[in-house]
DNA sequence: ATGTCCTAACTATTAGGA
């Protein structure tokens, strides 16, 4: 069973990357991010074509989720009910698999902030406060959370190290909201697997930041202790970061962790 | 040229991204 994240930044523009990249690697989820693509025109019959169902959380110009899955699955939550104003960043679903086992897969688009000083930056803190409930309230001991944060756990996890430490994306305050998730039961797959390894999930298009390795780790895969026992493998897919032939790649990597289950 | 790049949108310049 391969479980996936990625913010793909522009569903209608990255369309023939993902598709590379879902026929290389035969995901069975997808947690997307960054679809910028409204409902009513999402490409269903795309993904069908290639095997996957979508659930869909979208919005016209911004933000937007979806989850694709090769297995039944049933909607269970769109959008945080106490942050409806703040865009589509969240979805959820059950999936069934193969053996008959079900569980949730959450995925979600947490707010940039933009800078310490702009108001997105506390309305962030406040969306992970509603994050934390709406977990709390899930109340499923099977449940994956992924998708693209916007934090940075530890120094570790950012091309700046300790130097960027208060800087946004390392602030305490940020930090603390995914160590709250952390006390709720999650556990960050990558970080889990590999305690020491430096990978990063996103890196800025200017400047050539890919070469220089100037990234940032703040895409993840976070799992209850049943689905944490049952993982394999996780992999930070950077080759997917990379151009192919003419097709722009996402400003983020994909993330995938196979669990046996 | 905020070293600068990519997407979507009232198609030309701006907002947002991280």
């Amino acid at each position: 069973m391969r479980l996936a994240t990625w913010n793909v930044n522009g569903l209608r523009a990255r369309i023939d990357y993902i598709d590379h990249w879902l026929k290389d690697r035969q995901p069975d989820v997808v947690g997307l991010q960054e679809l910028k693509t409204p409902d009513d025109v999402f490409p269903h019959d795309h993904f069908k074509a290639l095997g996957y169902e979508a659930l869909v959380h979208g919005q016209k110009s911004w933000n937007g989720v979806a989850i694709l899955a090769k297995l039944p699955m049933t909607l269970k939550q769109q959008g945080l009910q106490e942050q409806a104003d703040f865009g589509a960043r969240l979805i959820t679903a059950e999936i069934t698999t193969p053996k008959g086992n079900a569980f949730d897969f959450t995925t979600v688009y947490c707010p940039n902030g933009k800078t310490l000083e702009h108001a997105d930056f506390a309305r962030k803190l406040d969306w992970y406060k509603s994050l934390t409930r709406y977990w709390q309230q899930s109340a499923s001991t099977k449940h994956l959370l992924c998708g693209d944060f916007n934090i940075v756990p530890q120094a570790l996890d950012g091309w700046r190290g300790e130097a960027g430490d208060d800087s946004i994306f390392y602030t305490k305050a940020e930090r603390q909201h995914l160590q709250d998730l952390v006390e709720e039961g999650l556990t960050d797959l990558f970080r889990h697997r590999y305690p020491d390894a430096q990978e990063f999930s996103w890196w800025d298009y200017r400047g050539g930041a890919f070469h220089r390795k100037h990234g940032l780790r703040i895409d993840f895969l976070l799992a209850t202790d049943p689905l944490l026992e049952t993982t394999k493998e996780v992999i930070i897919d950077r080759d997917y970061r990379r151009k192919i032939e003419d097709l722009t790649p996402s400003d983020h990597a994909p993330v995938f962790a196979d669990l046996d289950i």
